[in-house]
DNA sequence: AGCACGCCGACT
DNA sequence: GTCGGCGTGCTC
């Protein structure tokens, strides 16, 4: 039994249980030979939701399904292969009402804007070879037949609309810029997110591959069969003459410019040639720049071997089984920081890659830093880093290479699960529980999901690893839909760090004014003493949160916003951190002009002024994101802490992520309370991750490290399992938290966010939606509860307010369902000018 | 009757 | 999104 909707596995992302996974597919260019798995077809996989009306979408599947090979569609009659026979069943007319259009050959096509289609449109006979499913089409659209660019999804054959079709106007891609697993992987997406398939195309194909970027039309010129009169030659103008008798010897094509310096004459000539007939033109697209070879081997050089621990060949153990199963297995690696998760990644994928096979490794967008990328390059041939900071034009290179099957691995963050990897045989998400996998704009996809779905559709593994799994990961290793593979020492044996929780609330503790404890402040000054390095975490930037005046309590706010302004001593400016609004630090309160406004609160600004004052002789750097804006700056940072030119590094939770620094021997949270008190259910699982993963920034070398955490609530349960690095403790306690309300990973959440320039105006329409939803609930009979409309914390963003829907039940295809029917025909009049986004597994309800 | 406006639904 | 069809209601 395979991928009933209903009844399939739930795993990884968002805190949805993996709801319909991508129906199994045999990856048509894989040497596999096992048959096809039982095809998922429509009517079974939906049978039991079909009962109380359209849970999922039929068909929905099977839109893919026909064509297995890549085959074009067969001239002439139409064999009645078992595809067209299955569909000939029950749905469709008897064959003797079948017409003559049965024959005809029809595209599928969907669009980026509205309307998304799918629609059919015929296949001329002279396109028919060319076109293929993942390219683009020119198609007439709307009553204008107006030219619009559209993706195939589907070749068929047979006209089932009984409507006459329009023709596919032009094909625009050489190639499909997608195969089928990954078309099947966007129509699933389009699904699941209920985002429009065009849209989810272009999340999957970067911009500048389909703008073919970096690339240019050139033309090629070769002799004409009229140059092989030797006798029309000899009659030519001699700069004419030289030159095709030039490219003929050179026989091989030549571009005009080429030509021009090897005939050594102007364009004239040649333009006289071409006029005449004597020159054949050949028009290519070509790459214009040859890429830096950067990425090329660093020549089988020396390939570091450590010994595996036996954690580790324990680990590799069961991932090569897991790959040699050749099974859609989910595995989740949880290792304690710095237990060397990433050599094993290595090893798996060096098996993977035995096979002729390659890899996607996922891994946080911080964490893309040249020791990651130098960690796979030196281990493997042909590794693809993708990083934001590539040009177009690389980008596009990159991608191509991938395509072409000349890539073995690609490092890449969330949208590399896309990598276009022909013979893709493992997908690797290092740190899956990082937020970063999560885009927060449409489509707005988990990678971890989407690494599931192609994963299962395409039989292979998928691997997660993490020290502090999300517990969405946890939860499926515990329902039996993932393995556990847990690696709980560090390399050599070291001990995890010493975790001393300091309660704020007591007085002494919080040495007057400041924001460094009399403990801290001691710990600091011992390990510089011992010539050791030390990092402050304070999960917030700025120099002060609020702006606040003594005299009559007045915040300043931003005015689109409402949120508190941040004073940034850099030129005294007053920012917004969720628009960005700034302006100048006022000097005097603007309500009651008092002349003695305050800087409240605590930033990383005012840490480092009181670092620095507290430390004179240490050398300090902050890194943040103000600090860090430019690219590069991160990096440096970082290696001149490696190389011990500075002996302390503060700054937000970007610290806090993979850094591996020996001489680390104490680490200091100002205020592990920050993330804990947020409207938020993941609330807990944020500050346990952030302590926990900053706690493992020490203790990597032979002199061990210990952590200090301030905080104001010590009890807390989350507090207390990161100072005792108990994951075990955490997991099942924060399960039973959850179960109470059927949060996540228990139950599935969806949002809907409403924004609007006027307010009364968004709030009817966001009640005018909870409206269609609480029908849409029961016309199918779902078990979905629905919260709001309410005002989210950021309850104006960009001068719109906003009001959100919050959307809860423990079957994912329920709730999926009812924002489908609700949203499928509701319309905001424009002149409302109301919007609304479907956020499927949020990840913060901000 | 003649037309401006706005709403609705189709668009393959 | 963009268009046309069509109903409403106002005006000549």
């Amino acid at each position: 039994m395979l991928t009933g909707e209903a009844s399939h596995p739930d795993i990884p992302a968002g805190p949805i249980p993996m709801p319909s996974a991508v129906p199994p597919q045999r990856p048509s260019d894989t040497p596999r030979t096992d048959t096809r798995p039982a095809e998922p077809d429509a009517g079974e996989n939906d049978a039991a939701a079909e009962v109380s009306g359209s849970l999922s979408a039929p068909g929905f599947f099977d839109a893919c399904e026909n064509a297995d090979d890549d085959s074009p569609i067969p001239d002439g009659k139409p064999v009645p292969d078992q595809a067209t026979q299955g569909q000939l069943f029950e749905t469709d007319p008897p064959p003797w009402e079948l017409t003559v259009q049965e024959d005809v050959a029809v595209a599928s096509v969907v669009f980026r804007d509205a309307p998304y289609g799918p629609y059919d449109y015929r296949i001329p006979a002279e396109l028919r070879d060319r076109l293929h499913p993942g390219m683009r089409v020119h198609v007439p659209l709307g009553r204008r037949k107006r030219p619009t660019v559209g993706w195939c999804i589907e070749t068929k054959l047979g006209n089932q609309t009984g409507k006459t079709l329009s023709d596919v106007a032009e094909v625009l891609d050489d190639a499909p810029l997608c195969d089928r697993p990954l078309v099947r992987l966007v129509t699933w997406m389009s699904h699941y997110y209920q985002s429009p398939a065009g849209q989810v195309f272009d999340a999957l194909i970067p911009s500048s591959v389909r703008a073919s970027a970096g690339t240019r039309e050139r033309t090629y010129l070769s002799p004409a069969p009229a140059s092989a009169d030797e006798s029309v030659v000899d009659a030519l103008p001699a700069k004419q003459q030289r030159a095709l008798r030039l490219l003929i010897a050179a026989g091989k094509p030549m571009t005009a410019s080429q030509l021009m310096v090897h005939a050594e004459c102007t364009a004239g000539p040649i333009n006289a040639l071409r006029k005449k007939g004597l020159l054949s033109e050949d028009t290519r697209r070509e790459m214009t720049t040859s890429m830096p070879t950067r990425w090329q081997t660093s020549d089988g050089e020396k390939t570091e071997t450590h010994e595996l621990t036996d954690d580790q060949s324990n680990a590799l153990g069961r991932i090569t089984a897991a790959l040699d199963s050749a099974a859609a297995k989910t595995l989740l690696l949880h290792g304690v920081t710095g237990s060397g998760k990433t050599e094993v990644y290595i090893r798996a994928i060096e098996h993977v890659v035995k096979f002729g096979r390659a890899a996607i490794v996922l891994v946080p967008e911080i964490s893309l830093t040249p020791q990651t990328r130098g960690r796979f390059e030196r281990r493997f041939a042909s590794v693809a880093v993708l990083h934001s900071q590539m040009t177009p034009a690389e980008r596009h290179f990159q991608w191509q290479r991938i395509r072409r099957g000349e890539v073995q691995v690609v490092v890449g963050p969330r949208s590399a699960v896309f990598a276009p990897l022909p013979r893709l045989g493992l997908i690797i998400l290092d740190e899956e529980h990082d937020g970063s996998f999560k885009q927060d704009s449409q489509p707005r996809y988990h990678a971890r999901k989407v690494a599931f779905a192609r994963a299962q559709s395409l039989q292979i593994p998928l691997l997660l690893g993490s020290a502090t799994p999300s517990l969405e990961s946890w939860y499926a290793t515990q329902s039996g839909h993932a393995e556990l593979i847990s690696m709980p020492s560090r390399v050599g044996n070291r001990p995890m760090p010493d975790v001393q929780l300091v309660d704020l609330r007591i007085k002494d503790e919080r040495s007057r004014g400041g924001a460094i404890s009399r403990q801290l402040h001691l710990a600091v000054n011992e390990t510089l003493r011992e010539k050791g390095q030390v990092i402050l975490l304070l999960n917030r930037r700025g120099f002060a949160t609020t702006i606040q005046c003594p005299s009559c309590g007045h915040v300043v706010a931003c005015p689109d916003c409402e949120m508190p302004l941040t004073h940034h001593r850099d030129g005294g400016k007053a920012v917004c951190h969720y628009c960005d609004y700034t302006i100048a630090t006022p000097p005097w309160c603007p309500e009651c002009r008092f002349d003695g406004i305050r800087y409240g609160g605590l930033g990383t600004q005012k840490l480092e002024v009181e670092v620095k004052k507290r430390f004179p002789e240490a050398r300090v750097a902050r890194m943040d994101s103000d600090t860090m804006r430019r690219p590069g700056s991160h990096q440096k940072v970082l290696s001149a802490f490696r190389s011990g030119e500075l002996d302390l590094l503060l700054g937000t939770q970007m610290i806090a992520k993979g850094l591996d620094f020996p001489n680390v021997l104490l680490v200091g949270v100002i205020n592990a309370d920050a993330a804990l008190h947020f409207p938020d259910f993941r609330a807990g699982e944020r500050t346990f991750q952030l302590v926990t993963q900053v706690a493992g920034r020490t203790g990597r070398g032979n002199r061990g490290g210990r952590v200090i955490v301030q905080t104001f609530s010590p009890e807390h349960m989350a507090i207390q399992a990161a100072s005792r690095h108990d994951y075990l403790q955490f997991a099942e306690a924060e399960i039973a938290n959850r179960r109470k309300f059927n949060y996540p990973p228990l139950g599935s959440v969806a949002r809907i966010i409403i924004r609007g320039a006027v307010e009364d105006v968004t709030e009817a329409t966001a009640n005018s939606l909870l409206q269609r939803l609480e029908s849409s609930r029961e016309r199918l009979g779902a078990e979905v509860r629905l919260l709001g409309p309410a005002p989210p914390p950021i309850a104006k963003l960009r001068g719109k307010y906003r009001f959100h829907l919050l959307l809860q039940s423990l079957d994912p295809l329920q709730l999926g369902a009812t924002i489908r029917m609700a949203t499928k025909t509701f319309k905001i009049p424009e002149k409302d000018d109301v919007q609304y986004v479907i956020d499927i597994d949020p990840m913060d309800m901000l």
